[in-house]
DNA sequence: CGCGTTCATGTAAACGTTTACATAACTATA
DNA sequence: TATAGTTATGTAAACGTTTACATGAACGCG
């Protein structure tokens, strides 16, 4: 109401409340000893003064900050984007903050120097995607900062982590795929330093393997994620002497960019080729053809990265899981089986 | 290198460079009373030490921390994370952190709230599409902290906010679609307490006015920007005597919902129906049949938004200037001229 | 009824900086 | 060569908290 010029502190309110700030201070950390009627008149005068702790000195002081940092490589694909969004919800659920950093330009040296400025700043870290965090990620266990890993196959290193079972979904999909009537299928993969990657081309050729499907170098397309891989690698397959029936990406992006360069040269999707993505990204269903994808529950993965971290800042002992969170094939309308069966 | 178990200060630097910590104080901030050989020897332990500074005692020392506040409505339309991606990159440049708030949860007090909480913590402000900002701008401006807004058709108040020429684009689009030849458009509003909503609007009826095309409450539906808003208003139109030959939404989230109505109806866009949107949000392009609109530049918006900011941070007397960033027609696929013409 | 406990509250130091001020070391001037 | 005027550096207080410790009041027990 009133418009206080200045900042209101912890000083203030004790003497609008008529006790020391040591005790506001008390009021404000929820500790025991303080008696309920003190606690009462404190928490008044709290609201009538507006007061809002500052953060800095509390942290400074060894308090809490009460907000988390966020590291993404950057915002752009819509994939980021969804785990962010479930972070930010499960993190207000809880009164933290969310500081976001995007490190995408951050190589390799940076990487220690943002940890280390984020380590005064926030209570945790969440680490969407690291790239290669072997660098701080010691540092940080080390140091016993609270952390978690979000889409990272890491070393096997017992940090806390929350990933989609990539694996898996490739392997069903493919499977799915396979029985549906695909012998030849072109992949695409993702960019092979990371863990993701790898997991889906590995799910992939397993289930090849498994159907007894030779394992051709020629329909195996080394990407890197980025939409242009999408378009070259769909040229690529379209230009063998026997092209695929199905085009398998490993990620939406590449997908949707394939389906283009399908498009350009007359053929139509799926009728005369199946094209499939991964990660389930919002735009997916938009497209047309929408899109058939292995949905990643992006959302949930921050979420659960969330809760994760609330656990260790509850009791930071407690050892670190790895969880993997289920994935699913999402059929749409980009596939169908192939049209001319040669076998 | 070495495993500096705990934070590295101010004083251990100065203690390494034998100077007080005083003077390595005076180095960080390119103080000028310091003699170069000093500077250079302080320089070299901050080096050596991996010395990083503490931004909340910075801050809390009257410093500043390098870091500014972004409040952002929500992150989901893609449309804000455009925007962001454009702060983000023009922040980095100058070597300011991004503190990032999303305000979904947040109704008119809590608005206050999170703008006191956010003060303490960054330089300035960040303000994207705030809903109803009345109540904690004021305060804002009359304490001198810098902020500016991003895509708010203020109260015309003399606060510092870039926006895209909302109106023009409206018209422009209008326009051109008028002359392609329709002439019964139905239009999808946004939500009208947002001032580009209602730009939009306006825009849109200056053109069809300016053609002498009777403005029918029929081929208005009112909206709020939101997916199902597009679903539900394609409906209405169809349902009509006399449909519509175009939709015009008034964003792409809304378009292309309508288009997906249009589809289930059995009718084909454009050759039965044209459909536009307006943002140009990333997927626009990518779905089909691709998304034709007027092209805000957001990503843009966010990089002059910042420069406006660093201005602020310069010369905190500068008078706010309000920028408009103009528009742009993208046609692409989804509008033709309208295949019947009776008149 | 007095003394050791317990519980509520006040106090002081610390967190890592910045900034205003004091001081020491130079210059330049007369 | 003494002296005022600079310029570089050191020092202390302040920023708004938390936390360990000190104090004082109330209470139960023998």
């Amino acid at each position: 109401m009133s418009a206080a010029n200045r900042k209101v502190t912890i000083v203030e309110v004790a003497a609008a409340a008529g006790v020391s700030f040591g005790t506001v201070s008390r009021v404000i950390n929820g500790d025991a000893h303080v008696r309920p009627e003190t606690r009462q008149r404190v928490l008044e005068a709290m609201r009538a003064l507006h007061f809002t702790a500052n953060r800095q000195a509390r942290r400074l002081a060894g308090g809490r900050s009460n907000s988390v940092g966020v590291l993404v490589p950057d915002l752009g694909t819509g994939y980021i984007g969804e785990i962010v969004r479930g972070i930010d919800a499960e993190l207000s659920l809880s009164g933290y903050d969310l500081i976001l950093y995007t490190t995408h330009r951050a190589p390799a040296k940076e990487a220690e120097y943002v940890a280390n400025l984020v380590q005064d700043m926030v209570d945790g870290l969440l680490l969407v995607l690291p790239r290669n965090p072997t660098d701080y990620l010691s540092t940080l266990a080390q140091r016993g900062f609270p952390f978690v890993l979000i889409d990272h196959q890491g070393t096997g290193a017992d940090c806390a982590a929350v990933a989609a079972a990539n694996w898996q979904g490739a392997y069903n999909a493919a499977d799915a795929l396979i029985r549906m009537g695909h012998r030849r299928i072109g992949f695409i993969t993702g960019a092979l330093d990371l863990g993701a990657a790898v997991d889906r081309l590995d799910g992939f050729q397993t289930a090849l393997r498994a159907h007894h499907i030779p394992d051709e170098a020629e329909l195996i397309y080394q990407g890197t994620f980025h939409q242009t891989d999408g378009y070259t690698a769909a040229c690529h397959f379209l230009d063998l002497p026997q092209p695929p029936t199905l085009i398998f990406a490993s990620n939406d992006v590449m997908a949707m960019a394939a389906m283009d360069a399908v498009r350009e040269r007359g053929l139509r999707v799926p009728e005369d080729i199946s094209v499939m993505g991964f990660d389930d990204i919002p735009q997916a269903a938009l497209v047309r053809p929408a899109l058939t994808t292995v949905r990643q529950p992006l959302e949930q993965m921050g979420r659960m990265a969330v809760q994760m971290l609330m656990e260790i800042f509850g009791d930071p002992a407690v050892s670190p899981r790895r969880i993997e969170l289920p994935t699913e094939l999402i059929l749409r309308d980009s596939t169908a089986p192939p049209k001319a069966q040669p076998s």
